[in-house]
DNA sequence: CGCCTGTCGTTGAACGCTCAACCAAAACGC
DNA sequence: GCGTTTTGGTTGAGCGTTCAACGACAGGCG
């Protein structure tokens, strides 16, 4: 094939480098607050919110993967974890009997909710804060169409 | 205190679970792909990019830490896994000997060489192919922004 | 000089994620 | 109905990151 490589050019390099900087940033920074405050890495906090959403509190393991962007595998791990902590119970699925539902359990409604304040002021101040109204339109926009592009097409 | 938690505003909150949806989606893809076509996990790739740029191609570990945005005990460990693979080298800093220097050695570099062309390819077809040119504009101030604000202060 | 504090980098344990392999049950095909 | 494929979920090994602790050296300051 041997096809000329298009290279970035000096605005989307600085563009680039921009945006992996500010999000490795923001996501350990939220990562490590959370960590400390709550005892709970992010994607642990993002499976207890979506539980905590979800009617009589509970979700099929797949659908909770899908909701939380997550593998099937990597749930799993999690929800050993979460179980384990006592946040969490797994149930049979009463219609497939190859399914697992998990189960928010009021320990675990109590944890969000005890972390939950601390971790939306921490969303505010290191986000919303530093940013305009329009901007935050902007990354709004941006955002929704590269989540559209990245998982409608799985060209992978 | 118990001061009054203010929430997210519903667009707060779409523009909050849109962004982690996307940059999760994204750099999950482009760590996949450089895992699948170069054998390494992005955050090596940018190792050896910025050692590529350093004059001598060399660099003190700590200035590699902050460039790439890790902690000092992760690029210790990652700079034990590529020189363990040949593709960088230790040397003692002659002016400070608790210092060290990382140097990318032929192979790295060549390594580099021929990861870089699928990656920023990668990078293009899942990032700005999908955005029109007034949003990598608007994508650049608001990460230059956050950046700025999350390493600016840090208040922690 | 001699102490004292801060900086540089490393180490090991604990943890979370990925990947591939796997079992069980459902859905499909004839 | 019976084999085949697909889907749901788990498991264990291997890897990368974090965190706390540490040893070694540098840079003040008296």
């Amino acid at each position: 094939m041997a096809v000329m490589t298009r290279w970035l050019d000096p605005d989307e390099q600085r563009t680039w480098r921009a945006f992996l900087t500010a999000s490795r940033a923001l996501m350990d920074t939220l990562d490590r607050e959370l960590q400390r405050d709550a005892g709970m890495p992010h994607a642990y906090y993002e499976i207890l919110v979506r539980l905590s959403e979800a009617p009589d509190r509970r979700l099929r393991m797949s659908e909770l993967a899908d909701a939380t962007g997550s593998s099937r595998s990597r749930l799993s791990h999690a929800a050993a974890r979460l179980e384990a902590a006592g946040w969490i119970r797994r149930e049979d699925c009463p219609t497939d009997r190859r399914g697992q539902l998990a189960v928010l359990t009021d320990a675990g409604f109590a944890t969000l909710a005890a972390a939950a304040p601390g971790h939306v002021a921490g969303v505010r101040r290191h986000l919303f804060d530093a940013l305009s109204p329009a901007q935050v339109d902007q990354l709004r926009r941006i955002s929704e169409t590269l989540a559209d592009h990245l998982t409608g097409s799985r060209p992978n």
